[in-house]
DNA sequence: GCCGTTTTCGGCCCGACTGTTTTCAGTCG
């Protein structure tokens, strides 16, 4: 059927689409289309963001619910959507092949130089382009257009090369890694005499689930003596730009890492400018225009008058202060409202890990003859390692036993003896409580596998999906509701199934879930495993608002897991959850009396 | 083209760096 491409148009596309009408306008004519071009902008990175997708939305009738689009936007998408095109963007792609839009992924090239490089040479064959620029490059007669040189010949070049080399990788880091090479740059970067205070900014500051490139800050006096330290670093692979204040440099993996210095005395609002995010920024500066001050990675000016007089700040708070605003935590800064809260003193207390009290959701190495994988370690080692990390209970919660390969009675038989095995095992750590639970797979049709029966062995179970995850929306979340339905389902597991970089999650009715998880007492669980970070924090901020409990879990299939806690409560943060919101968070009789049914 | 607890009209963040320029355009964050 004809009509089924555009229907099936993802958000990513339709992104792109956004993208090349502002870089359009950008050509036909930057300063009478300045605004469009905001406008367009804006909504193309909110679009590529979104965690749910956009057809859904439109379908469900919300598409004016997403900030950032407005009538018109609004207008245009629907016609995108039941027509396959929108007649004014026909208009405003006119006299612009679609070869510059591909042109535009070159670093280094954006709308104006690509439009006049493919005008020059005529270049619009799309499938070609970049070939065919690499060609004529190497002729040497860009150097020779007006507004090129030697120098932008010999650097596109160069960076038609990295592009193609990156082409099909060009995936973001997950945390974990990002964070190691931070540090590994940050310990290289602490062994020069003239670096004073150091931090890592940008989104892992703000700990988003993959990070791009990496962000550091220096107080220094000596930007330059520091600068040229920092493009010595020894695992380089080519300075991108050095300047005054600040540096980028391309290290081997292909990771940008960008450094930012300011004196001691204008750290806070370095802090501040470089940790971002640009929507954060942008709002922050907006609202302090509006107050008649000018904000910058250098401190604070009055707007208009006495241009001149720059105020400093040495720390973030001070700067959020001078604003009339509270610190706000890095997790917050996405420009969701945190700046209109924190004007009015009213920034939620996030959850911390100090305040985890357990963790529910281990695979030991127990002969339970899963469905899945099995843990690497044994229960022992386990309940040692959580006295460790100062739990007061743990949950094992390995896959259920497969049914292909038993019968109903062996199933039984075997979590029978687990609970036999466990309950010998709490005598010798008696600090650590134990809650007897499994992972158990929800069927296609939302039944579980494993009968009532043996379901009452247990504690309580961890419901996930496992299989079939092209279900619709609809058909996905009657599965999932009616898995919890089980009066032993008490948790919801990794729920949307995403794997980062690799999987987009199923997309999910979540005002159903929440409600019925308000009312049946059931939680979802926020998965730690660095590849998951599961549900995504925009689901967990409407979960949060809808009063819905959740569970930060590892899914740890070996001991050293166990430390990823973290990462789930980094996502927790992005979320808004307080401690309140975490169950996890509660001593174990209030846990128990929970899966008993109680409270 | 979007948006609103001083606004439904009149605003819209701020700066670094490179390369081509001799005062600025383009790109990036």
């Amino acid at each position: 059927m004809l009509c089924y491409d555009f229907f099936a148009m993802s958000n990513l596309e339709i992104s792109k689409i956004f993208r090349n009408v502002a870089a359009s306008y950008i050509i036909k004519n930057e300063k009478k289309f300045r605004f469009q071009i905001i406008a367009y902008q804006n909504a193309s990175e909110i679009i590529k963001n979104l965690t749910s997708s956009l057809y859904e939305t439109y379908k469900l009738g919300k598409l004016s619910e997403i900030p950032g689009i407005g009538q018109t936007i609004k207008s245009h998408l629907e016609e995108l959507f039941k027509t396959g095109k929108v007649r004014h963007f026909n208009w405003v792609f006119k006299g612009i092949p679609n070869s510059v839009f591909i042109l535009m992924e070159i670093p280094s090239l954006g709308p104006k130089k690509a439009f006049k490089l493919v005008k020059k040479f005529k270049l619009t064959n799309s499938d070609t382009v970049i070939n065919d620029l690499k060609k004529i490059s190497h002729l040497g007669k860009i150097a020779k257009m007006e507004g090129f040189g030697k120098k932008s010949e010999a650097s596109l070049i160069r960076s038609i090369n990295e592009y193609e080399n990156q082409a099909g990788k060009l995936k973001k880091m997950n945390l974990p890694y990002a964070l190691e090479t931070a540090n590994k740059i940050i310990e290289y970067l602490k062994r020069n005499e003239f670096v004073d205070q150091i931090e890592v900014l940008g989104s892992l500051r703000r700990k988003k689930e993959t990070v791009g490139d990496i962000d550091i800050a220096i107080s220094s006096k000596n930007p330059r003596s520091v600068i040229e330290y920092f493009i010595k670093y020894p695992f380089i692979e080519r300075v991108i730009e050095k300047g005054r204040v600040s540096a980028s440099i391309l290290i081997f993996g292909g990771v940008q890492v960008d450094l930012m210095i300011q004196p001691r005395e204008s750290y806070g609002s370095l802090l501040q400018h470089l940790t971002g995010s640009k929507e954060h920024n942008i709002k922050l500066r907006e609202v302090a225009l509006k107050k008649g001050l000018s904000l910058s990675e250098y401190g604070i000016r009055k707007a208009m008058k006495h241009k001149n007089i720059l105020k400093t700040y040495d720390t973030e708070k001070k700067f959020y202060n001078a604003i009339g605003l509270e610190f706000i935590p890095p997790e917050l800064r996405e420009n969701n409202g945190e700046i209109e809260l924190s004007m009015a003193n009213m920034l939620p207390k996030l959850v911390e890990l100090k305040d985890i009290k357990g963790d529910l959701h281990i695979h030991s190495s127990y002969p339970i003859e899963p469905s899945h994988d099995l843990g690497h370690d044994s229960i022992e080692s386990i309940l040692k390692k959580a006295a460790l990390l100062n739990y007061e209970y743990i949950g094992f919660s390995e896959h259920n036993p497969s049914i292909s390969k038993h019968t109903e009675k062996q199933i039984y038989e075997i979590l029978a003896k687990r609970n036999d095995f466990i309950e010998h095992k709490i005598e010798s750590i008696k600090n650590v409580r134990v809650f007897k639970l499994l992972e158990v797979d929800i069927l296609p049709n939302g039944n579980l596998p494993i009968n009532n029966s043996t379901l009452n062995l247990l504690d309580g179970v961890i419901v996930s999906v496992h299989t079939s995850f092209n279900l619709s929306r609809d058909k996905m979340t009657k599965r999932i509701l009616n898995a919890l339905l089980n009066p032993k389902a008490k948790i919801l597991g990794h729920p949307t199934g995403r794997l980062l970089e690799e999987r987009l999650g199923y997309e999910l009715d979540w005002d159903l879930i929440f409600d019925f998880c308000n009312r049946n007492k059931k939680a979802i669980e926020i998965n730690s495993w660095p590849k998951r970070l599961d549900p995504p924090p925009e689901i967990i901020k409407k979960g949060v608002e809808n009063n819905v409990k959740f569970i930060i879990n590892t899914d740890s299939h070996a001991l050293e897991q166990m430390d990823l806690m973290k990462y789930g409560i980094y996502m927790a943060k992005r979320g808004w959850a307080t401690k309140n919101d975490i169950l996890n968070c509660l001593s174990y009789n209030k846990i128990y009396s929970w899966l008993k049914g109680g409270e």
